[in-house]
DNA sequence: TGCATATCATAGTAATTATGTAGGAATTAG
DNA sequence: CTAATTCCTACATAATTACTATGATATGCA
């Protein structure tokens, strides 16, 4: 039951992007010396957020990557499920819609759709503007 | 972000056991069959389950395991933290408590904290009982 | 006593997934 | 032209998962 590093690192990648006041491209250098995480991985996370259109890219000097639309717009559910591709708590839960042949008898299916459904309602209600603007964090440091 | 096969077999089990009527120890084989689970599998499984008193063991012919309490008083919680270990969705968090050097600083650990209240939520509050009287199951035969 | 049926203990293994690294091509500002 | 950057794809390695195998130990019963 543990959240990908990819999917941690994606969480902060966006947070830091967010915290950025201006409008400018920002390089993963820059990120990676910040977040202390290998420039190389986030080239391969921050290629799929920009293939969704969650980030925009901007190439050669002085370019790098920034929010595609306000950190309003954006919820901790969107950017784990794309980088994460689901957060159901069982593989027979992957594919719509119930497509386990005994789902009909299945007496543990019901936990799993409701630790389902409580995941989703925490991570659907937080967006990245408030992952930001946590008083909590003053950085993003934590290693997870 | 998913439960360990271990932990769905083990609930699977404990399902079985609690579904059985009787005060009788019923051994392995049979819930293997049942089950569908290889019977070497649910050996290891249903150790643990019989080293923490959630059941008791019964050795040599017609020996076998049965619940040692009522199904009542187990909840899925217990049961998938004995054999996962833990339920938590970041590895920082399973040593208590906030270990994290960073983690006054982080911008990311009040997401996982919520996760995990939700789940814990969840788990907690169903019983073994609640389980097997369910009128959606009236086998446990779902592969999950 | 001897055998069939169980649990109990521990080691091995194959496959998958997670977590990165490496090398270099393409693009662009200055 | 050059330096800085994104972009692309393959490779490497470590850890975990999900079993399998072997055999010891205990028990009831004929």
């Amino acid at each position: 039951m543990k959240i990908s590093t990819r999917g941690r690192y994606a969480l902060r990648l966006m947070a830091d992007l967010a915290n950025n006041p201006n409008d400018e491209y920002i390089a993963l250098k820059e990120i990676s010396q910040r977040q202390e995480i290998s420039i190389k991985y986030l080239e391969q996370i921050v290629s799929t957020l920009c293939k969704a259109g969650y980030v925009k890219s901007s190439r050669g000097v002085a370019g790098g990557y920034k929010l595609a639309k306000p950190a309003e717009e954006y919820t901790v559910g969107m950017i784990l499920r794309l980088i994460e591709g689901n957060l159901v708590p069982v593989k027979c839960m992957e594919n719509e819609p119930n497509c386990c042949p005994r789902y009909e008898k299945c007496a543990t299916i019901g936990v799993w759709e409701r630790i389902n459904d409580a995941v989703n309602g925490v991570v659907d209600s937080i967006t990245l503007a408030e992952l930001v603007n946590n008083p909590h964090s003053v950085e993003f440091g934590c290693k997870e």
